[in-house]
DNA sequence: ATGCATGAGGC
DNA sequence: CCTCATGCATA
């Protein structure tokens, strides 16, 4: 028999397809707006010293300095074994050659990193940068990234009409238009009301489910959580909230009606490992990103060995990163 | 609540 | 390889 198949019925992925007209977000911008805070100051000779320098000052001074609570754990006996778990799909991370990329850990790994790093952002400040910092969420230009993935969920919520609108001046619901106050309002109503029903995160996101709608299958308490602490992209957000609006409504209609919901899934085979990086290597990948949020596949690789960290390792770490710096950005401007 | 990870979809 | 939506595992 098979008992691993526990859930996902249909992963659904929901992006974004296309709006451009209001928002923009992509990778456009994503381009020209993360030039480092001091680019400007080393745009010449010495700068690749300055650079790494800088970074790991940086990462060392923060220990220090900046005091900022980080209850992180002192022990870092993780990741250095997680050579090799055993991670079933494992996305094959043959990276156990540095001297193939680097003849001299040293030399090599400083030129590389540094010689792209400003192979990389001399282009993106050009020349303006210093005089305003425009770096925020504005489309300079329309991005190249259209995903059409998605139909259901977007298809009650997305697809801005070109025109459709209310005729009586009324401005409706605007799918993408809503205010990121209206989510933010949901959201806080959602959680309280979810309280009140006496229903866990894990719980909502499994009864969704139930709810049978097209395209909509069951998320995870992470998610819920996400959901309800606005920690989620934008569009993600806006994705979710009809469907978490239903499950609101049925829930507390069947509460009314004395109805039981016995939707509970059934644990099963849990494996995965996680690494965890240490705080110092977090502290250095920090400095780095600074610099460059974007490093090559090269620089990465280099990265990755001077903190003995795996390359995939510090691959995910960017990504996460990036996507992380993504929704602070939103946040901060709205 | 959040860190690291997976995977789909896309250049 | 990236972004984005999500999830497992864990602090």
């Amino acid at each position: 028999m098979m008992a691993m198949n526990s859930k996902q019925p249909f992963p659904m992925h929901l992006q974004e397809p296309k709006f451009a007209s209001l928002h923009s977000s992509a990778e456009a911008m994503r381009r020209v707006c993360l030039p480092a805070p001091q680019l400007q100051a080393n745009l010449f000779g010495g700068f690749d010293e300055s650079l790494l320098a800088r970074a790991e000052a940086l990462a060392a001074v923060d220990i220090v300095s900046h005091g900022k609570s980080h209850p992180f754990k002192p022990d870092a006996t993780y990741h250095t074994m997680s050579s090799v778990p055993c991670t079933a799909t494992s996305s094959a991370v043959p990276i156990s050659h540095p001297s193939a990329l680097t003849s001299h850990p040293h030399h090599a790994v400083h030129q590389g990193l540094d010689g792209d790093l400003l192979d990389h952002i001399s282009p993106s400040l050009t020349v303006s940068g210093m005089g305003a910092p425009d770096h925020s969420l504005m489309a300079t230009q329309i991005h190249p990234h259209h995903l059409g993935a998605m139909g259901h969920l977007h298809q009650a919520v997305g697809m801005g009409h070109p025109h459709a609108s209310a005729p009586n001046g009324m401005s409706c619901l605007n799918d993408m238009e809503s205010d990121p106050r209206e989510l933010e309002a949901f959201a806080e109503r959602f959680k309280q009301r979810r309280i009140k029903l006496g229903v866990t995160q894990a719980d909502v996101g499994a009864a969704l489910a139930n709810l049978k709608i097209p395209g909509v299958g069951s998320l995870s308490q992470s998610t819920i959580c996400r959901f309800e602490s606005l920690t989620l992209s934008h569009n993600n957000m806006i994705a979710l909230k009809p469907v978490l609006q239903a499950w609101l409504e049925e829930a507390e209609a069947a509460y009314r009606e004395k109805n039981a919901k016995p939707e509970l899934f059934s644990g099963g085979e849990r494996k995965r490992k996680r690494t965890s990086i240490a705080a110092p290597e977090k502290r250095s990948l920090e400095a780095y990103f600074a610099i460059q949020p974007r490093p090559s596949s090269e620089k990465i690789a280099a990265i990755a060995e001077k903190l003995d960290l795996k390359k995939n390792v510090v691959r995910v770490w960017f990504c996460n990163q990036r996507q992380k710096q993504k929704r602070m950005k939103y946040s901060a401007i709205h």
